[in-house]
RNA sequence: CGGGGUGUAGCGCAGCUUGGUAGCGCGCUUCGUUCGGGUCGAAGAGGUCGCAGGUUCAAAUCCUGUCACCCCGACCA
């Protein structure tokens, strides 16, 4: 023991070898997922399925409270049902997955395995909705999508991924636009408070808009290797689909009028956000409210008396208190064991051994600072809920330093490319607008426009846009993407 | 889809140049031991060498094809 100690990077790539590698490595190592058979499909295990969870409870919570009810639509589209939306298909064509075949034998009209639902649902909608009274339509609903993909990354892009996409129903223009508005809101909310991962929340260009929309919102992470991750869209739809799928309703006044629509999703994507901001060389850290294992018990010398059953006891308490909590009662060692919890990322770890049985209380080491806490037993279920909740504000802190860090501003284009090749971030600049314009800046530069701050206060008057010097009308955040 | 790389036991790898009985470390099983940061020892189990062809008396090794994964670009949540 007292000889070299076996580091743990043995197991792992660090963070600043290689950092692509870092994130297979944890996603591996700290089970969330296993490849499949299937191209660019992946199996999410038990422990990244619980991460899930966490964030479906939290977000339907949410859903429900601004008034969703959750439904189920099919996972096949015909043909001719996918192709009323020119824009729309135009987009999602290259990436879309056919049935041809049913049974053996040939099919009549192709089917589509979706790519996203607008289109099957849009076609429900024209047939339920018959008045202003039908009026708002508010569902959501949580299913796989598929999307052939060129290239993929466990839970960051993969060919089928789970998701919700939530797709609204409003009389008016205003009302389709507040509720754009509201949803995005509440993704930002949750990644705050939940994921504890600070985001930029904005509106597309036109160019990165969702193909059939008005406009889209977007919050927008900042990964540690300088790369932003869009995490979570709202979509004004406005009556494109509307008239493209002929819903229709009477109107107060007594006329037929199109319907104004919006749609708004995020995925398991989510969880890789979470992996790469909060994550570290010792492996993943889960911000306490997504974490399955809260709060892991693990007995130090286990066999001497009384310290297996005071641990059990403790691990029973804190569970009835409403902490996720379990006890490692395995083999191993304890400080294999303490590494495993750190892969795992696991946010507080408790040990219990003969000194603490002396002496009235435990060890609670947290994982985002790996400091240890001496907690007496009176008191800990309390204790622990509090150390839970300093954990969450103290990981979203520490992201949103280093994401504040990753904000650059440019007057010009060399300080522009400067800046976002030696700095790795968002580059703030005053822009034109123009998509002929973002697309030179991507083919000189592979820099991508993320979004126009919605929550942000910016004067462009007077500014010039960054790349192509004419004047400019936003102020927009520039990246490399994932 | 273009460029590069890798497929050998659950994981990480050696062996391939120069064809000839399938190897190592970790993990796993059993027994003992130890236990406050990946204990120690003994005895075991486990592989049609990614897949399909070809060359050869003989292929993990040579040839052709194919599939998957990783990295870098172009396209997307």
């Amino acid at each position: 023991m007292a000889k070299q100690k076996k580091e743990f990077v043995e197991h792992i790539t660090s963070q600043s070898e290689d950092f692509s590698r870092w994130y297979t490595d944890v996603v591996k190592n700290a089970e969330l997922m296993d490849y499949s058979d299937v191209k660019g499909c992946m199996v999410i295990k038990p422990y990244g399925y619980g991460i899930w969870e966490l964030i479906q409870n939290e977000l339907d919570a949410r859903f429900k409270a601004t008034g969703h009810k959750n439904a189920y639509f099919p996972l096949l589209i015909p043909e001719s049902l996918l192709m009323k939306e020119a824009e729309h298909v135009e987009g999602f064509a290259p990436e879309v997955a056919w049935v041809t075949h049913g049974g053996g034998e040939k099919l009549a009209e192709r089917l589509a395995i979706r790519p996203t639902s607008e289109t099957i649902i849009c076609s429900m909608y024209s047939k339920w909705i018959q008045s202003y009274r039908d009026l708002p339509m508010l569902l959501n609903q949580w299913c796989s999508v598929l999307r052939w993909e060129k290239t993929t990354r466990p839970f960051l892009r993969s060919s089928e991924f789970l998701w919700q996409e939530g797709h609204t129903v409003h009389e008016t223009q205003a009302q389709a636009e507040e509720e754009t508005l509201r949803m995005i809101g509440v993704y930002r909310e949750f990644s705050e408070n939940v994921l504890a991962i600070p985001v930029i929340v904005g509106q597309k260009s036109q160019k990165e808009k969702f193909a059939g929309a008005d406009h889209t919102y977007t919050m927008e992470g900042m990964m540690p290797d300088g790369r932003a991750l869009q995490m979570g869209t709202s979509h004004n739809l406005g009556q494109n689909f509307a008239k493209g799928y002929d819903i229709k309703y009477l109107s107060r006044e007594g006329k037929q009028e199109y319907a104004w629509q919006t749609s708004w999703g995020v995925s398991t994507r989510l969880i890789g956000g979470l992996i790469m901001v909060h994550g570290d060389d010792r492996g993943l850290k889960l911000p306490p409210k997504v974490a399955p294992t809260q709060c892991m018990v693990i007995p130090v010398a286990a066999h001497k008396p009384g310290v297996t059953e005071k641990a059990q006891e403790l691990t029973a308490a804190l569970k009835a208190a409403g902490i996720r909590t379990e006890i490692d009662e395995r083999e191993q060692s304890v400080g294999w064991k303490f590494n495993e919890c750190e892969m795992r990322g696991i946010p507080v770890r408790i040990e219990l051994g003969p000194k603490d049985l002396e002496q009235g209380h435990v060890v609670a080491v947290r994982r985002d600072t790996l400091e240890k806490i001496v907690l007496p037993w009176e008191g800990l279920e309390d204790a622990i809920k509090q150390l839970l909740e300093d954990i969450h504000a103290n990981m979203f802190e520490m992201a949103k330093k280093y994401r504040d860090e990753k904000i650059y501003e440019a007057s010009n284009f060399d300080e522009f490319v400067k800046n976002v090749e030696e700095g790795q971030g968002f580059v703030r600049a005053p822009w034109c607008d123009e998509t002929a314009c973002e697309l030179e800046i991507k083919e000189k530069t592979g820099i991508t426009t993320r979004c126009m701050p919605l929550f942000e206060d910016f004067d462009v008057t007077g500014c010039t846009c960054v790349h192509c010097g004419k004047p400019a009308k936003k102020i927009m955040y520039f990246g490399k993407s994932y």
